[in-house]
DNA sequence: GGGTGCAGTGCAACGAGTTGCATAGGTAGG
DNA sequence: CCTACCTATGCAACTCGTTGCACTGCACCC
């Protein structure tokens, strides 16, 4: 339960709509705590309703008026009542595995090319990621509090996607060699 | 929508009853696809209306009867369907960063322990892992098809909580020199 | 002129996963 | 002796997340 909070972090940095939050989650919060639009509407909504957050009508025109949410006190207290709180580590989840475990009851061949797919799909996000690293964190270590925060997300989500792609590689590598 | 394969590949290995599997699922495919005894319960009578897998019901003594289930031909063409089929890359999906990027609204330190008691939680993952490794499979070189792919599966397991606790070690040591 | 995409909100239905509980006898430990 | 856990199944209720759709109007490109 902590789209809530996500939100909360999110709008803390900036006020936004709805929709504004969701491109936000695509392009930043969402790569370790992907929503849609539709959660997101829901869950503002609800928040709104427990008073952890405020809205503003905003008139617009040519386009739809839009709702500008902040957050309140009962909000910032939440989010720091919540990041004090002890969490679950996550835990793996990744149908890759179960597709590798099972690769022998498949044609030969068929489970490395999804594991060479994969590869590439994460190579990609994989040098996005270190794209936004070169282009907002040149020096590393002149960054403090918030953009250090960020940048060490950003480090979690590259070092990720660095070891999956290390693993497939000893996967194809393993699975080319075993089949002669 | 992996559930029901997870449970086909656990049952081509070996047949077994829901709460075997669901005991199974804790000590290893559940390491790539946590699923609780009720989820399997459901899935697996789901699977056994759609013919993918028959039961026989063994009377006990002492204890409930049991159910244990086989995969049916339906259910290995379903399998093998599966495999072949292109599946989305998985996507992260940590609290922890969610909590770090929000760490300067929280009172200082209180992020910083939750990164230590998550790096100790995985390094302990990381133990058992290892300990799986070094004793099921001491001679990788020599290993094929199954075997070679459940060790494989497990070196993903590794290799994700490795990058982790060194992801964790980065960030304590970035937030305490941080803090002057 | 028609398709696509963006901005903006939202409903309705579904599917996946969690939590609490119930039943029932056996076994182990304080 | 009582608590707690193990084997074994399952119901009910809930939260969380996804998918498809609807409406409006502007801008862009072919």
């Amino acid at each position: 339960m902590a789209l809530e909070h996500a939100i909360l972090v999110a709008l803390t940095e900036r006020d936004g709509s709805g929709y504004e939050l969701a491109r936000r989650f695509d392009r930043s919060i969402g790569y370790f705590w992907p929503a849609t639009h539709q959660q997101i509407y829901r869950v503002l909504r609800r928040m709104d309703e427990a008073g952890w957050v405020r809205h503003t009508e905003i008139a617009q025109e040519g386009r739809p008026d839009k709702k500008v949410y902040r957050v309140s006190a009962a909000g910032r207290a939440e989010l720091s009542r919540w990041l004090a709180e002890p969490e679950d580590p996550a835990v793996l989840r990744d149908a890759l595995g179960v597709k590798l475990r099972g690769a022998s009851l498949a044609k030969p061949g068929v489970v490395l090319r999804e594991v060479e797919r994969h590869r590439a799909e994460h190579a990609t996000r994989l040098e996005v990621y270190c794209g936004i690293q070169r282009r907002d964190f040149p020096k590393p270590a002149k960054l403090h509090d918030r953009d250090l925060h960020q940048y060490l997300v950003l480090r979690g989500g590259i070092r990720a996607e660095e070891s999956f792609v290390a693993w497939c590689d000893e996967v194809i590598d393993a699975l080319r060699k075993d089949k002669p």
